[in-house]
DNA sequence: TGTACATCAGTGAACGCGCGTTCACTGATGTAC
DNA sequence: TGTACATCAGTGAACGCGCGTTCACTGATGTAC
């Protein structure tokens, strides 16, 4: 942020950023268009895909934020822990450290709302789905070379992020059905359902 | 397929969705428009839409056979059988009758290819995830009462179904990205990787 | 500190595009008697 | 077997819509001297 050019340009891009938000998660984001958005900020709508490539990216802008963090957490995790256990710290981190994560762009509160919608909208969530399996080709790729095997033939780290997202994302599914919308609730579901998901799989669950 | 009238409809309906199919993995289903379809049909746009609800209900309308056949196997399974091994069975079993699942509507060949034209593209394979959360869904409840547990208290059937889901999502991608896209390979495939799902979850690779 | 020029964020209006909808209609097929 | 009427798949043309693009432009900010 050196210039006063570039601040001004990244505060109209916060501007933009904040009543998308805003507007997909109220009125909902098929109803929202980029008309709106734009007159909302009182700027153009050619304004508007300066900053973002479409509707969709603005309503990503900030899950981006967190993947980035995501990702930088695993691969700063030491190199002695199970590929399984890294990734569970990083996720846990994640939401830990999100405060600082999100909040230059926008509130947390709005993130979570945010979330929800993605999670809502049927056209959000194929994208957030398609996007995730996006990721997890990138943590694959990190896993395999902590482990020190080749991607391409070994289908081990593929399958773990694999199972590791679809734990993920049972996780997204029960928070964003349940009642209690909170930060420590999403990340207290994440913990608990990681480690339900071995018993999950083995026998027969009525012997319990 | 009673009347005269319901077999022309039914002939109808089979010409737009080969004729889709065929455009769709020869140009790309986004350089494809429905005007297309129907002119290579020879009728109206109006009487696509009288077949199907839009451009994507064509592209995916061979793998809903397929789900639903799926979905059956899974409830036919005996009921000794452990979660886990049931969504095995169902879907190797699946991979086994796809050619009476298919045939009657295209080609095996054709709805290979459609496979892979899905996974190549970016809205389709959005949608396809979209739809795999949707068919998970169905089937975490059919497991939960199998084995006689609350799909909403108890996470392990949507734990266990996600984790399977993962996994064909691993295979689905291998498959397409590799080189043989025959019916025995990817059926070779999938039994393969459910195999080593185990294995990758546990301990340190480095160790194996 | 001032001047002359370069950069570049934002403007505004127009447009192309394809999806999906609407409408009143035609004519083949089905049915009742 | 024939007639009169009902049904309904398909027609054709027009339209609304919002996304995203294009263009030549303005004016504030940045930089060189």
């Amino acid at each position: 942020m050196e210039t006063l050019r570039e601040r001004k340009k990244q505060r109209t891009r916060e501007s933009l950023l904040r009543a998308a938000l805003e507007l997909f998660t109220t009125h909902g984001y098929e109803h929202t268009t980029v008309d709106e958005i734009a007159a909302a900020v009182d700027v153009s709508q050619r304004t508007f895909f300066r900053h973002f490539a479409g509707k969709e990216d603005a309503a990503f802008a900030v899950q981006d934020m967190t993947e980035r963090h995501f990702l930088a957490a695993v691969r700063a995790r030491p190199a002695h822990e199970a590929p399984m256990e890294a990734l569970r710290q990083a996720v846990l981190e994640g939401w830990d450290a999100i405060r600082q994560t999100v909040e230059s762009a926008v509130p947390v509160e709005l993130y979570l709302r945010m979330y929800r919608t993605i999670e809502s909208t049927p056209a959000l969530l194929a994208a957030h789905l398609r996007r995730s399996v996006a990721v997890e080709e990138t943590i694959a790729r990190v896993l395999a070379e902590r482990e020190g095997v080749d991607v391409d033939t070994d289908p081990r780290p593929r399958l773990a992020v694999a199972v590791f997202g679809g734990v993920i994302r049972v996780t997204e599914r029960q928070w964003c059905t349940g009642e209690d919308f909170s930060l420590e609730s999403i990340r207290q579901l994440t913990a608990s359902y990681l480690d339900q998901v071995g018993p999950a799989l083995t026998g027969n669950w009525r012997v319990k």
